[in-house]
DNA sequence: CTGAAAGCGCTTACAG
DNA sequence: CTGAAAGCGCTTACAG
């Protein structure tokens, strides 16, 4: 059945009656060929069933138009959602980009970046598995291959990043929670190894020291970044002498556990215990309660992103401005009515 | 920075004092060439930074090594789930997939199809997107690509398939219902235009009639494949003059969406309506109450489709078997009791 | 507007 | 075990 030996533009000159020549300018669109002459081509194309060889074009041509995506974690609906919001601006762009999971393993991406090299790509936009060493995007930087960071940043590198404004959404989410009456806060979940970790975790410090927390009121639990790591971070907290009454949480996920927990111990989240969780996924809505979570809007970012690595391709640069989106703070039923005994019920949302 | 003007074989069999056959041998990983040579050569490589041209390296041999797959929606756990399965075996076969998501466009999985048969893919697996036209793969089975399913089928294809037993499952699931006693039973969620859709309805009626359920108390209620269709499906039911008492939802998302819809009621899933997934996604068991869901082993059939395009690879065949993957029902909270006042009691998991 | 020729970076017989 | 030569399917100056 497999029509054996593939058609080249050879076989389609053959077919026109025309030079080889003349069939690749048509395929590029050129116009320097008469329209008839085109029409002919375009129907021998068609009847010998061409497929065009972009290997030997982009060898030919000394460059592709492929553009590789490596996301940490596509099962994670967070980094899924801001694959989907990149991959739409490349697609405007008439661009089909390769999408490769590294699974939060460095040595996963070692080989997805190998792999993307070879194929010869043009650009790559990339949110790095966790524990990627400042070396890993060396090979690729000496190639001259423009490369952004999503959501995620590497410690000393010169690559340019695309992140939420992390600090400011933790300085906001806090604030909230203070201003709902409420004196001693946790931060649930994360780990120190995370650059978006500290800045979570700063605006936290940082709005708690604004509004005149105590340090000693100010827990912090590291943890999973999973609705299994928001559970435990809840269990260790109750179990203390005196738990926190709040909890701002590292990602939605971790939220989610801690909504989970509270519920299967018989407390009613929002009323016994507040939380608010971080990036706002789309199930955030959609859960039981609604959960209050800081908006980072993620496709905008994955749209940016993509953006940004076109704008270095066709300026063949490697080098660009990093970006930090705005956030905002959706408050919905996971925080509850105010702490009014407290006395603090007019401070309403500072920040 | 950028070092122009890459390496090739020819720089680095300069560098290494042999002629580039030989280099190019040693990259291949030849016995002929001689271990000091080969170290010699090695060494060569890494000097001038040379980075393999893959594209080059497929033209001259006539075939490459990129296998690709089309994803209909990634941003659905469930599919990124298959996905993670699949790449897991290509990853231990030595090779990185391409992943692409069609976001349930037909058009869009054109584009896609098209993008990867000019970049020479080997083989493909994928998810067709909704709606997908049965010409759409002609293309690539006349070019003698192998090609399989996961999770969907097309009407009249002779691609392979891998699926699971979406009948077997429905007819479990239902007769799980029927066990705790129901009488008036509904399947809520999805469209005509998918061929599982039919497979589960098909599943839920023969079980509905194997256990002599009148066919005036099978509710079919068609509607979106997500939260916001099992909440649509709710309503709709409940404002029955006589509704039913349980559901088989389409899948785990529309479950969740009438267990949310539920809550908002006032009713207690399980005590006062049941309700049954499809899937068993992950969040299944997380969710209050846990869902009881059909497992479909998500993740070992995208291990399977895998194993299947290279077995196909390499063999050079375009057929294969299907394969129609088992399946169970996982019983947890969102059925609740047996209903005792209905003196079905003792009927057990039927089937 | 179209044709003949060279060359992109590799692999593959074929000699030696 | 290693070298010289041809060729994979394109594009790109260069003539005409």
């Amino acid at each position: 059945m497999a029509s054996r030996a593939k058609a080249t533009i050879l076989d389609i000159a053959r077919e026109a009656g025309v030079s080889k020549s003349t069939v690749s300018l048509v395929l590029q669109g050129s116009r320097l060929i008469r329209p008839e002459t085109a029409l002919k081509v375009r129907k021998a194309i068609e009847d010998v069933g061409y497929v065009y060889n972009r290997g030997a074009a982009n060898l030919r041509k000394a460059h592709s138009n492929v553009i590789g995506m490596v996301i940490n974690d596509l099962t994670n609906p967070f980094f899924a959602e801001m694959a989907v919001g990149m991959e739409r601006v490349f697609q405007s762009a008439g661009i089909v980009p390769f999408i490769a999971n590294t699974a939060e393993s460095p040595v996963r991406q070692e080989e997805v970046l190998k792999s993307l090299m070879e194929q010869g790509v043009a650009g790559l936009v990339v949110s790095p598995a966790r524990g990627t060493t400042p070396g890993a995007f060396r090979r690729l930087e000496t190639a001259g291959v423009p490369v952004v960071f999503v959501m995620r940043r590497l410690p000393e590198s010169r690559i340019p990043v695309i992140t939420p404004d992390n600090h400011r959404g933790a300085y906001l989410a806090t604030a909230h929670l203070i201003g709902k009456g409420h004196r001693r806060l946790a931060f649930f979940g994360g780990s120190s190894d995370l650059v978006v970790y500290h800045e979570r975790l700063g605006g936290f410090r940082a709005a708690c020291e604004a509004f005149g927390i105590a340090p000693a009121d100010r827990l912090v639990f590291e943890g999973e970044t999973s609705r299994k790591g928001g559970i435990a971070c809840l269990e260790t907290a109750l179990a203390m002498a005196a738990p926190p009454t709040a909890a701002l949480c590292f990602n939605d996920a971790v939220a989610f556990g801690v909504l989970l927990a509270l519920r299967k111990r018989g407390l009613e989240p929002g009323a016994d215990f507040a939380v608010v969780g971080f990036d706002d996924v789309a199930e955030a809505e959609h859960y039981m309660p609604a959960l209050t979570s800081v908006a980072v809007n993620t496709a905008g970012l994955g749209e940016r992103a993509a953006h940004v690595v076109l704008k270095m391709i066709q300026s063949r640069t490697t080098r660009a401005e990093d970006h930090i989106g705005a956030v905002n703070l959706v408050v919905r039923e996971s925080c509850g009515p105010d702490r009014k005994e407290h006395g603090c019920a007019g401070m309403g949302d500072a920040a």
